[in-house]
DNA sequence: ATGGCATATCCTATATGA
């Protein structure tokens, strides 16, 4: 089963691009960000029609999220990150589809920082490290995955000189990110690709693109239940290089739902 | 310190993104 995330920068003026890529990737789960559609405005004859059922939260101009299923429909768990009713930002979308659970998150950008974006960044990240405790050690396989607007460390960003005062690379991001992965998640690239630096954004600046200046922001974590089957991951950068791409790449991860779970206690023999 | 580019909407301007 291939699961991916994909911040479409606009998912009406990117949907070519979207539509080639389910075509060409056939991911059996594609969780979106950044629709910067209302709800009427998403694509959803058109992702249809290519064989994909859909569930979607939009939002006027900015944020939206969308959890896609090949051949089916997901089945909405939640629609939004708990803990803070007033929160109005569609941010946070989660389903299950074939047994596993897929929360399809957009982490708040926060900058500039410091500020209140910076703030309400800090306050979503506590919300998803409280949520996802609910989920890491569930008996069902659950994959959180999006574009969680953190570069982890220094070695996943081509050079961090520049992005030293970026809401990305504060140690108040790294810290919460840190807290998050100790309750026991696994963050598929760093641990296929651990030596290697993996990008999964391109900024439109300065050729970011043609010069590989990338940041590694989306990611895709694994609960303990679903960690054994995880075979392999990557990240789909051709389509970074399309005309007009999104400045985002779909990142993914191949699990076998079937792989047996870690035990807690020794197996009778 | 700024800007470089891209997208969406309240569009000869402004807010947001990362």
């Amino acid at each position: 089963m291939k699961i991916a995330t994909f911040n479409v920068n606009g998912v009406k003026t990117r949907l070519a691009h979207l539509l080639r890529w389910l075509e060409k990737e056939q991911p059996d789960v594609a969780c979106l960000q950044e629709l910067k559609a209302l709800d009427e405005g998403f694509p959803a004859d058109a992702i249809r029609a290519a064989g994909y059922g859909a569930l979607w939260k939009g939002q006027r101009s900015w944020n939206g999220v969308a959890i896609l299923a090949r051949g089916q429909e997901p089945v909405e768990i939640r629609r939004a990150l708990p803990g803070d009713e007033a929160d109005e930002q569609s941010r946070y979308l989660e389903a299950a589809v074939d047994g596993l659970v897929v929360g399809c998150l957009y982490l708040p950008n926060g900058n500039p920082q410091p500020g209140p974006k910076f703030e309400y960044k800090l306050a979503w990240f506590e919300r998803l490290i409280a949520h996802a405790a609910t989920l890491v050690d569930s008996e069902h396989p659950v994959l959180l995955c999006g574009d969680y607007n953190v570069v982890p460390t220094d070695a996943d960003i081509y050079n961090p000189r520049s992005w030293r005062k970026d809401a990305l690379l504060q140690p108040e991001s790294r810290a919460c990110w840190e807290r998050l992965l100790a309750q026991g998640w696994t963050d598929a690239i760093r641990q296929l690709h651990p030596d290697a630096p993996v990008y999964t954004f391109w900024d439109y600046f300065r050729q970011h693109w043609q010069r590989n200046a990338g940041l590694r922001i989306d990611h895709l974590l694994l609960n303990r239940k679903l960690a054994p089957g995880l075979r392999a991951a990557g990240v789909d950068t051709w389509v970074r290089g399309e005309e007009k791409a999104s400045d985002h790449a779909p990142t993914w991860v191949e699990v076998d739902l079937r792989a047996p779970a870690a035990r807690k206690r020794p197996r009778k023999s």
